[in-house]
DNA sequence: GTCAACTTGGCAGCTTCTGCCATGATGACA
DNA sequence: TGTCATCATGGCAGAAGCTGCCAAGTTGAC
């Protein structure tokens, strides 16, 4: 439990430096940032970053896709008593609702991901992995043994909801948090993407 | 229609490098190469071929991408003849189709992608842009006064699709083409990916 | 034939990122 | 408590991506 200092010092620099990123990045933008400002905020060398941090990039990813990943890994063992919308409302309730906490910064994020091409491939690339894990997850409400097309398909449309339901909110400044945009964008997952018709 | 000799030397010039950007990644990789092997195999400066891609990733992005948005842009005026299952058919077999006639260069270029984390970042980056025209191509579809979710889940995930029957195929040297594999992934989209049931 | 516009090359410089080694702190064991 | 192996850190040098700037050569219009 003590852990060991040694132990408890790293998880300090690592937060420290996530911190201090977080909050120049915020205040003077992404690229207009470098390492070394950082490391200097951080009370660090810049070669101690990439040792936390392989890139750049990372930084802001390792502070967004945190809840993501315990959203994916709190979705649990498949029970058949759970419809696999009510799993997935649940996931993207629990990813969604801790953005109104923090609504100001919330938004900082989705707009300097949007502002900043480097990130924004770093980020989708992310959520690629995010997609796998997910669609591991959702696999047994498929079936065993049916092709994984589908999971990993609907894996992937769920994440797309999930930009997209951030994206809208971000930009409608009345919205306090983006839960209320998420129940049209389930519905349309409830109904063929294609609708039925001619050849 | 001459063009005047200048505009053609910089198409030719901007070929070249493309094509020794292309063979060199494929024989060497895409990290091993620098934009200086690039520069001399085609016989210009570094400096000029910062002039033709912003970025290194940008090469492979600019070869690939092409057939993409042909394949969109050709996708034409809204019919109300054809259902929107027969012009995505249509979209996707212009993609998928060429992919066949040099299929050893097409598995390249997708182990390249998986295998490099920043090209696969600005190609995910690349097939956000093609999203949003895809949306808007398909809008019509789904009525002029509708809420634009429909269209643009539908366009994220027909690319998902894309992306999913491209990497099966690249892991099955059995087969010639993708386009045997686009079926399945369609009948998937006429199907609600979530299917009914409980709340 | 002349001149303006433009393409290219070279150079210096910044930033990200890596390998290497010395230094100092931590923690285990006697 | 003392000793020693381990490990985190810092500094340094350097590669590679990328940009601004200016000089030189080419193109194309009059």
């Amino acid at each position: 439990m003590a852990a060991g200092l040694t132990e408890r010092n790293k998880l300090r620099t690592r937060r420290e430096m996530a911190e201090a990123a977080g909050r120049l990045f915020l205040e003077r933008g992404y690229d207009a940032t470098t390492v070394q400002d950082i490391a200097d905020a951080a009370a660090v060398s810049p070669r101690t970053f990439f040792r936390y941090f392989p890139c750049k990039e990372d930084v802001v990813t390792a502070i967004a896709s945190a809840s993501m990943d315990d959203a994916i890994d709190h979705l649990g063992e498949y029970d058949e008593n759970k419809t696999l919308r009510s799993v997935l409302t649940t996931m993207l309730r629990a990813v969604l609702a801790p953005v109104g906490d923090n609504s100001t910064r919330a938004r900082g994020f989705q707009f300097m991901l949007r502002e900043t091409p480097a990130l924004r491939g770093r980020w989708l690339e992310e959520r690629r992995k995010s997609r796998d894990r997910l669609a591991d997850a959702l696999a047994p409400w498929f079936g065993d043994d049916v092709d994984p097309m589908a999971s990993r398909l609907l894996a992937g449309t769920v994440l797309l909801v999930l930009d997209e339901v951030m994206s809208r909110w971000a930009d409608d400044p009345s919205l306090a948090d983006p839960l209320g945009l998420l129940d049209e964008a389930l519905r349309v997952l409830g109904e063929p993407l294609i609708p039925a018709g001619g050849q």
